[in-house]
DNA sequence: CATTTTGCGATAGTGATGCTATTATATTTG
DNA sequence: CAAATATAATAGCATCACTATCGCAAAATG
């Protein structure tokens, strides 16, 4: 990773936490901790309490930085979405033919997170786990609503909105490029899920890339002018 | 619908329930209600005791049908499936043509439930949307391993099935049938909470079959022989 | 027809959860 | 050094997720 990736930050919308966790010691012990236990435990068992024994502090200290469980989801995924962003953003900057362009952010948003940037006190290969077992959880809520308004779901939608565009480089008259977009990401942490628990709904051999394979192949099949 | 189909009964996997459900007065009560609250309220704020002030009975009894709520939004979704499986078979079974049997099953796993068949003390439009909004969330558990062994995910699994056999007959070769089809399913579920809460994931547009319109054409575009 | 069985209601209780509040003690900053 | 701020420690409360017990009435059984 880049030297000076390290020392990049990246900002979360304010109105998912109470206190800023990235601008304390233990507001950033808050956010590591919180992906290791969920990653752990599932977000289902995660407790304030847990959290706070596990860094050892009372839950009090927790609800200081975050109203309730739930915005730290939203923190996390918030935060993944941003830092996917801008990987997509400089993996594709400089590639002139519309179909690799594609062909790479695809693969960036399929793929799963092999090692860690070390470019933060987050870890993004147990970030990405998370992501793709808990991240439906954010907007599968009475909340979604109130939270879109927010503008939680912002960067989630931008992303998708960039390679949507992508899509329309390449076809122009595609009429479903966003819906196209966010199947193949939510449906890439879906695969991989049933991957690894309900293996007959996917047709995943061990050892190949047939997750990345069936969406590359359906988005450029999909996509293609009559 | 038919009058012989009043009389059909759906039998539910027997690991997912204390007591049979459909074999008393309060068990039906306690399924059709279940579903009613968790429509209005969420999975999320969804308890025994509010179910219980609905039906008029103590938390108790609802426990000595089922040992938690998770199983109940099992014992719905197995219901749905299997209800779903059978309107499958009965409206494939004459269709000759292998693309415009694939056509119907697309239609059948996509498209939204309008009317109530009347079929049973269960309310198939508002089982619907439970299904669309709350479903993810019986697999996306630390539980998922073991539920599967309990053979709870089995008829969802073969309904996949049947659609991926679909989508051989027409294309032998084509390589991720089951990927496609569970990706179709889940998908149109997703597109559809999109369209009501984060629209600009999707390209929408009111009175128009967008999303049954979008998976049929990426279906039939991805499998394709070259 | 007597008698088990069962189904349900009523009530109580336990420990965990999801918070809020208070006060005391550090730590930082001006 | 004083003032402001952050955290620890503790308590408390309503709800939740469940378990246990008891008694009654209806239904099944012999």
């Amino acid at each position: 990773m880049e030297e000076f990736l390290t020392q990049m930050r990246i900002q979360v919308n304010k109105r998912v936490f109470l206190k800023d966790p990235d601008t304390s010691e233990k507001g950033r012990k808050i956010i590591s901790n919180s992906i290791l236990l969920i990653d752990e435990i599932g977000f289902e068992n995660f407790t304030f309490k847990k959290l706070g024994m596990k860094i050892g502090s009372p839950e009090s200290t927790i609800y200081r930085y975050f109203e309730n469980k739930h915005k730290i989801l939203l923190y996390l995924t918030i935060w993944y979405w941003s830092w996917l962003e801008y990987r997509l953003v400089f993996s594709t900057i400089n590639i002139n033919s519309p179909e690799e362009k594609l062909n790479t952010a695809i693969k960036l948003l399929v793929e799963p997170i092999k090692e860690d940037s070390d470019f933060s006190h987050i870890n993004e290969v147990v970030l990405n786990r998370i992501v793709i077992s808990e991240s439906a959880k954010s907007y599968f809520t009475k909340d979604v609503g109130e939270d879109n308004k927010d503008g939680v779901f912002k960067v989630y939608k931008r992303l998708v909105q960039r390679v949507s565009d992508m899509v329309l480089a390449i076809n122009p008259d595609f009429e479903y490029p966003n819906m196209l977009i966010s199947t193949v990401v939510e449906g890439a942490h879906q695969q991989r899920h049933f991957a690894k628990y309900l293996p007959s709904l996917t047709n995943v051999r061990k050892g190949k890339k047939d997750i990345t394979n069936f969406f590359i192949q359906m988005v450029f099949n999909t996509i293609q002018k009559k």
